[in-house]
DNA sequence: CTTGACTCCGTACTATGGTACGGGTGGGAA
DNA sequence: TTCCCACCCGTACCATAGTACGGAGTCAAG
């Protein structure tokens, strides 16, 4: 019998077990059919497609949920070219400003080091001098604004 | 009653109560005296001091495991600045592995948005093509070596 | 006909960093 | 003295993307 059990899919689709089963229960894929008695998953050639097409939008930094919009709009005979353009670029956005705050903590990460002397006792230690935050928050905004978002 | 109670202590430090709480069960921070009959949280400066380093460090990309490591290296006389700036360059390094595959995929994903043509079915979409991954991952290795580590 | 690999299902657990809730008490101000 | 806000505790929950487990049933080869 050369079905196409769960285990072969997952092995063809490049995935385990267990994430077939857990896109199933997220609805990314269909529950297929269980023809036989023993009530085993038997996959179409689709649902291996359809998984493959899910870790390579991962690749591109979709997530599950993106993803998800993106096999609706594969499977919506109106979408258009230019509804996975504008996604598209909206991931290229957040992609740029994670980029940009990474930057950020790379640029002050580097100068805190370049000022460490790099020996002594951590009173000299410039980074550590520069982690004991000093001055309050102040009576300003603080909380629910600085919230990091990633 | 000015005493530096949860609320307050939250406030000065710019975070919110449940995360002192949860900072606490952590064991970023100390449990503090309860000196009161009430049973209430009364905190020294030095963890309002804390708190803020916490911050300061997760601002720097530095994870709550990892500033715990700075946390102990604080307390420990023996320290060295050596010892900081050993884990800064660390976390330098790993800022620098995620920038550059945050940039791989953004290379990928301004390719296929340049070769989009916008418009049309998705038939016609080159965005949608590149995702229907084809060609499988074949005989050799797959799974278990291809894992996203993010 | 036995054995071992594969599959079923539901549930729980991983890591990360908090956030929310509910029932019960304490504190301080009007 | 009342009244509300702040605090207590334990527990559950949020999102993310899976991974693990245990007991039972099934399939195919030897």
């Amino acid at each position: 019998m050369r079905a196409m059990t769960i285990g072969r899919a997952a092995r063809e689709a490049g995935v385990g077990v267990e994430t077939v089963r857990f896109y199933e229960r997220r609805g990314l894929i269909e529950q297929p059919s269980k023809p036989t008695s023993s009530g085993f998953r038997i996959y179409p050639a689709e649902t291996i497609e359809r998984i493959r097409f899910i870790r390579q939008a991962q690749e591109l930094g979709f997530s599950l949920r993106e993803v998800c919009e993106l096999l609706e709009l594969r499977a919506d005979p109106q979408a258009d070219a230019a509804d996975v353009q504008t996604k598209t670029a909206a991931k290229l956005t957040d992609i740029d400003a994670k980029m940009g705050q990474l930057q950020r903590i790379k640029d002050a990460l580097q100068t805190l080091l370049a000022a460490c002397p790099g020996q002594g006792t951590l009173g000299c230690c410039s980074i550590m001098e520069a982690l004991e935050g000093h001055g309050e928050p102040g009576t300003s905004e603080r909380r629910r604004s600085s919230r990091r978002q990633r």
